[in-house]
RNA sequence: GUGGGAGUAGCUCAACUGGCAGAGCAUCGGACUGUGGCUCCGACGGUUGCGGGUUCGAUUCCCGUCUCCCACCCCA
């Protein structure tokens, strides 16, 4: 036998019933972002490597180590060497068809997209080097009112009607501002000359992102460092009056829609283009992965991207953490549908079973069509493991009298029931 | 990328200081040719993740490698 070929590390094999579960998470998921007027957007898988070395940041992680990139091998002179990478992150791509499309000209543009982002990590439980993200973005003008904090709370009172819809308790909501990209750089500025003394007496991470990148210092976890981080500035002192109006305006809805979250001064996330409002999700039980879904405002992205100004504000769930939490109370075998009928033909009895399970299905019940070369007792087997809720007889006698033995699988109960009013009699027994 | 743990039948796991690789569940068949679940009997199933080394002999010891898991890192 030759080598046997596995999933490439840090990919997976999502099988059923498992998928009854993510189809169940993503109807939901479109069923309560309609209500709020989102739209799907679907963009490619691999984009142009510099429009994430622009958007994302270079000296991020993300783009610095984690891409998988490679360059095309086009035929013609215009496309040889044209370096393209595997979307880490939806954003990016979102605010480029923005751009590219001129979208602005329909005012507010609210878009949701799900889908498979990659990142060459190292694996590890919830972090899967292809991994699937929920995804949702408020862009346009700011004549549109993209910029406003009804945006920023809408979008969080949002995802606390999804969580609360896939019956996911126990969420955390942390908020904080990163005040826009001036605050930030004075901010950061402060923060490198307020490092610059104590450096030395904090963890060895916390030396090198003195340097490299002074904001992830808040994120530090090391106990020691603690005293120190809590004398270092804060960001909330470096936000000018309209920052801190937009931030208080967005607590202001959020208490006043019950929405709970907690001011976090030292949540920074690791994208470079977030700005202002920027939140966690966070949940138990997912280890060292607790994040279940972040997101922030990147009101200048669409610049940096060659765009015209259009402040935005989105989010990305981790649709694999999701699962993984839901996991817990919701097994995938209670949202897998199962056959309602099992149609189990007797010898020589095909073709009118065929014809049977047609009609069902066209009533659009479940059906599992069994086969004349199964005995009777093979049928039932087979129907007990499809999960079935009836058991449906086509034998000589039944196709003679046009009336066919049913049979409740579980209560053993069995009656006989003409072909025409089979439909009807089984739709009202079974549940969809 | 760093440190640690684990990999044995489809699944969950055994196998004593190195000595014939096993059980339960699942699968298939029979008891049972138009009525299942229970029971009984039988069968199938493995180069012990992969490659090398030590040894008369390796699932067991050593080295390498792959994958997963845990913690860092980072993030969703």
């Amino acid at each position: 036998m030759m080598k046997a070929i596995k999933a490439p590390r840090g990919t997976r094999d999502i099988l059923p019933p498992d998928t009854a579960l993510w189809n169940f998470v993503e109807a939901a998921v479109r069923d309560v972002f309609r209500a709020y007027n989102f739209q799907e957007i679907r963009t490619p898988i691999f984009e142009s490597t510099e429009l994430f070395a622009r958007g994302v940041g270079e000296e991020t992680d993300i783009v610095s180590k984690e891409m998988f990139t490679w360059e095309d091998r086009g035929r013609a002179e215009s496309d040889k060497g044209q370096s393209l990478t595997l979307r880490p992150e939806a954003t990016a791509g979102i605010v480029r068809a923005y751009i590219e499309h001129k979208m602005w000209d329909r005012g507010l543009n609210k878009f949701f997209c799900i889908g498979p982002m990659f990142r060459r990590e190292r694996p590890q439980k919830g972090r899967y080097r292809q991994f699937y993200q929920i995804d949702a973005e408020v862009i346009g003008p700011a004549s549109s009112g993209s910029d406003l904090p009804a945006r920023d709370a809408e979008i969080l009172e949002m995802l606390a009607t999804l969580l609360h819809r896939l019956g996911i308790t126990h969420w955390n909501l942390e908020l904080n501002s990163v005040g826009s990209s001036q605050e930030r750089v004075k901010f950061n500025e402060a923060l490198r000359v307020a490092l610059e003394p104590v450096k030395d007496k904090m963890c060895v991470d916390c030396q090198r992102r003195a340097v490299t990148n002074p904001l992830r210092v808040l994120d530090c976890k090391v106990p020691e460092d603690q005293p120190i981080i809590d004398k270092l500035p804060r960001i909330t002192d470096f936000l000018e009056d309209e920052s801190r109006k937009h931030f208080d305006a967005v607590q202001n809805i959020l208490t006043k829609v019950g929405v709970p979250f907690s001011i976090n001064t030292r949540l920074v996330r690791g994208l470079d283009y977030y700005t202002r409002t920027a939140f966690e999700f966070t949940h138990g039980a997912l280890g060292a992965q607790n994040a279940i879904l972040g997101g922030g405002r990147y009101d200048g992205l669409s610049e940096a991207l060659g765009g015209p100004a259009a402040p935005g504000i989105g989010f990305a769930i981790g649709e694999d953490r999701l699962i993984l939490s839901l996991q817990e109370k919701t097994p995938a075998e209670a949202v897998v549908r199962r056959p309602g009928v099992y149609v189990a033909p007797m010898a020589g009895m095909n073709a009118d079973a065929a014809q049977l399970a047609r009609e069902l299905r066209r009533h659009d019940l479940v059906v599992e069509l069994g086969d004349e070369n199964f005995r009777l007792k093979k049928s039932f087997e087979a129907a007990d493991k499809a999960g079935a809720k009836y058991i449906l007889i086509v034998g000589e006698n039944e196709v003679k009298a046009d009336a066919f033995a049913l049979k409740n699988l579980a209560t053993g109960e069995q009656v006989q029931i003409g072909r025409a009013e089979l439909a009807a009699w089984l739709k009202a027994r079974i549940v969809p």
